[in-house]
DNA sequence: TTTTGTGAATTGCTTCACAGCA
DNA sequence: TGCTGTGAAGCAATTCACAAAA
């Protein structure tokens, strides 16, 4: 069995894009793929991307490339979406309603499978009719989390209240946020954090105006 | 006047989170820190932020650390938002009304100024009374970006219409696109592309769970 | 031939450690 | 003394280039 640690943590993130690129590829009914093929879509070095898969096992076969959807399945088990998940969303807001009816995320395999909220005005809301999804208090979450056996958790609350729901979430027992209040979280233990600040992103496409647009 | 290129790409991205917690001190009155106070807050060591900072000037004094308001705004002048400016819109779907609603652009100075969609259903609605914005058609976009000033876009829209899109927002004249939909966008020239895949981040949550969590 | 997997070389980023300034 | 700015050192990631496999 390839084992981890010690890959960049570059080339972890670049595995999620590979495997974007090769369902799209299967989507397309391509059999297999060259390392040169695959890297062409994503703007990258052929030897980036042997280099890179090799980090995780030995997918490939020489003189053909790499057979779609067996690479597909592979990438999965190692990312861990190769089974459904449930996961849970904090701040039933503008960004919190438009994440829960997301399709990107059940695409992916994962579920949102529970809802909270503190404002009492928003508890007991209907999310989805469909999944009879109601907004819960933040309370509920230990309760939750345990019944349904959920492990991650996206957080859309506002800034001032990042921290303390964030703190909340990790009490309840899960094990990793997705969040996109554009504060720093601190947590304790060994709680994987994912910051997506979205005016940031626009902010460096600033950046890249001021220079010589790379 | 301090030059650009050969910046490392990761420092240019942790500028913008130097500004965010800037501001927060600024916020709460701090009238100066030193590269240590601004590391911990960040979970970076006091010489990163150091070297981050020099690439773009001189901006401490010695035994001081960095005057808080004087940095911000010359780290906004780096990053060209000192200014507002007007972003666009298209993809008036869940997420893109979620985005235009979402306040952290506005703090930050980017006004979303127009949205298109190619959806004749919606085409015409209201997005916002107060500021007496409408759906527009794609088709618009060329005289729109001319007439308000626009430079950067928001990408909304479902996958298999990116691509369409981001080339009509080239051709209308937009330079930066920050992109939601989960596909590698090839755009000719030089137009700044940022990409954020929502699924690809709880994929990374997901896989720091199969390892030892970082 | 084509294309992988991988040591070696190279490039780039981060950390160290300290001179200089307030 | 406290802290910045920065060359030098160390470490990490990428690219090169080629032996081996189909």
């Amino acid at each position: 069995m390839p084992r981890n640690d010690n890959i960049p943590a570059p080339a972890v993130r670049r595995l999620s894009l590979y495997l974007r690129q090769l369902e799209l590829f299967h989507a397309a009914e391509v059999p297999t793929v060259s390392s040169k093929e695959l890297g062409e879509t994503l703007h990258l070095s052929d030897a980036q991307v042997r280099k890179d898969l090799a980090y995780f096992g030995q997918f490939g076969q020489a003189g053909v490339g790499y057979r779609v959807p067996e690479l597909i399945a592979r990438v999965r088990r190692i990312l861990g979406t190769d089974r459904k998940s449930n996961v849970l969303l904090v701040g039933w807001g503008n960004l919190g309603r438009a994440l829960v009816s997301y399709r990107g995320f059940a695409e992916k395999g994962f579920e949102v499978a529970a809802v909270f909220d503190n404002d009492a005005a928003k508890i007991g809301r209907t999310v989805s009719a469909a999944a009879q999804l109601r907004v819960r208090p933040v309370a509920d979450m230990p309760e939750c989390v345990q019944a349904l056996g959920i492990r991650l958790g996206i957080l859309a609350v506002p800034a001032q209240a990042a921290q303390a729901v964030v703190e909340a979430m990790v009490q309840a027992g899960i094990r990793g946020v997705l969040n996109f209040a554009p504060v720093p979280l601190h947590v304790s233990g060994d709680v994987a954090i994912s910051s997506v600040d979205l005016a940031v992103h626009l902010e460096q496409l600033s950046f890249q105006l001021t220079t010589g647009t790379e």
